[in-house]
DNA sequence: ACCTGAACACCGTTCAAGT
DNA sequence: ACCTGAACACCGTTCAAGT
């Protein structure tokens, strides 16, 4: 008689991967980052808090998890535009919506994405615009690379003032909107002159302007590489 | 007889908020940015953990203190450049590498930084490199607060990649020079063709890109917006 | 094979007490 | 005015024991 996992009296193990991913986006999306822990993921699962540690080694990996969830969820609806200035807008857009939609699990996952081959296919899709755009070779893998991390960074920055909570989150909007009022026009003219403006840019315009100029940056480079 | 501070027998109290800045950036950079913690602090200092509570009402604080120094470091030895792109590039390279310093810091910290105004001077720097290159009013102001952001998320992000350990850090590696190898080129034809070159990069040179592709995204838009 | 429960060595924060 | 020390309610991880 074979072992296999189909056989014996353990049809169905209480816990999977999948069950812990799941309930620990749910805990860290209600309760921020710092309510994942390895007893909160035992009381929403029904079993003790050790139990998780069959299915992961530690919770580092608990967090690699999730970091994984959220670059599948970012690129799961996604089909390429018209030409490669709108394929890559609407990936960076769709980064950042994963981001805003689960803001705390951005924070604790953001850098271990950037780091490890997360989607062929979202990769292809970027490298396919560079392509088109004129990159071609080690460019198209630097800039690849560069705009990757920019979006990446950019989104979870993005999602972490979600983070934050209101208290924090009101001051640093009257921080903006008061303290740059305060600046000398004579000491710091420049900064004196756009201060009015300052507190008036909310964080969808921002994201979209940062996109916008890469893109910009990266027709830009593209154009000099090619011409030389 | 009127109670000042310097009278009395009180003369040199014990801790200082510098002091206990100083002593936390000590440990993060030594230890990592998990090791900082009351007790560690209170132990550093040769003090009784609590001690620290009487100058920072809680840990966070702290952190925002750390916040400030590291801003404070990046701005403080700088000149503005020949052009205001030399201006942008090296106010960027600088925060970088007040990042890299202190990269643990950075991590913790580089959220808290974008969201205050840090520093009148080198927001009067950058928006009048900006306003060199054509850039007024809101536009400036808009302009201003994505590439601050962008260039902070990149700074902390390349900082990030120290704070891992060893082992993540080489598994990382070997994931980006091994895995994307194994994309079958028919169905990713287009990562396939620059898998070899990815693992070739180091973050020097995907930074550098990084700004690069910003500066020249400023430059685009400035053009854009003047024929408008 | 999978989960439990006790144990261990830690956390941040509060608060009465000392000097 | 500033610091101590005990206490409280937590952590992640290990490991023998159960089923």
């Amino acid at each position: 008689m074979q072992h296999s996992p189909q056989a014996g009296h353990h049809p169905t193990p209480t816990l999977t991967r999948d069950s812990i991913v799941d309930a620990a986006i749910q805990i860290v999306e209600q309760e921020g980052p710092d309510a994942l822990t390895l007893r909160r993921l035992g009381a929403q699962l029904g079993t003790n808090h050790t139990a998780v540690l069959r299915h992961f080694s530690n919770k580092d990996h608990i967090v690699r998890a999730l970091a994984e969830r959220l670059m599948v969820e970012a690129l799961s609806d996604f089909a390429p535009g018209n030409d490669w200035r709108q394929t890559l807008i609407s990936l960076a857009h769709q980064v950042r919506s994963a981001c805003l939609r689960h803001p705390a699990v951005a924070v604790l996952a953001a850098v271990r994405v950037s780091r490890s081959p997360a989607e062929f296919q979202g990769a292809d899709t970027v490298i396919a615009a560079l392509s088109e755009a004129g990159l071609r070779d080690r460019d198209a893998a630097l800039v690849y690379r560069a705009i990757t991390d920019l979006a990446l960074a950019a989104g979870a920055f993005s999602a972490s003032v979600l983070t934050l909570d209101e208290d924090a989150r009101q001051g640093d909007r009257d921080a903006m909107g008061r303290e740059y009022l305060l600046a000398s026009p004579q000491t710091y003219p420049h900064l004196a002159a756009v201060a009015p403006f300052l507190a008036d840019i909310d964080d969808d315009e921002q994201f979209a302007m940062a996109i916008d100029l890469i893109v910009a940056g990266v027709a830009a480079k593209a154009a000099t590489l090619a011409s030389s």
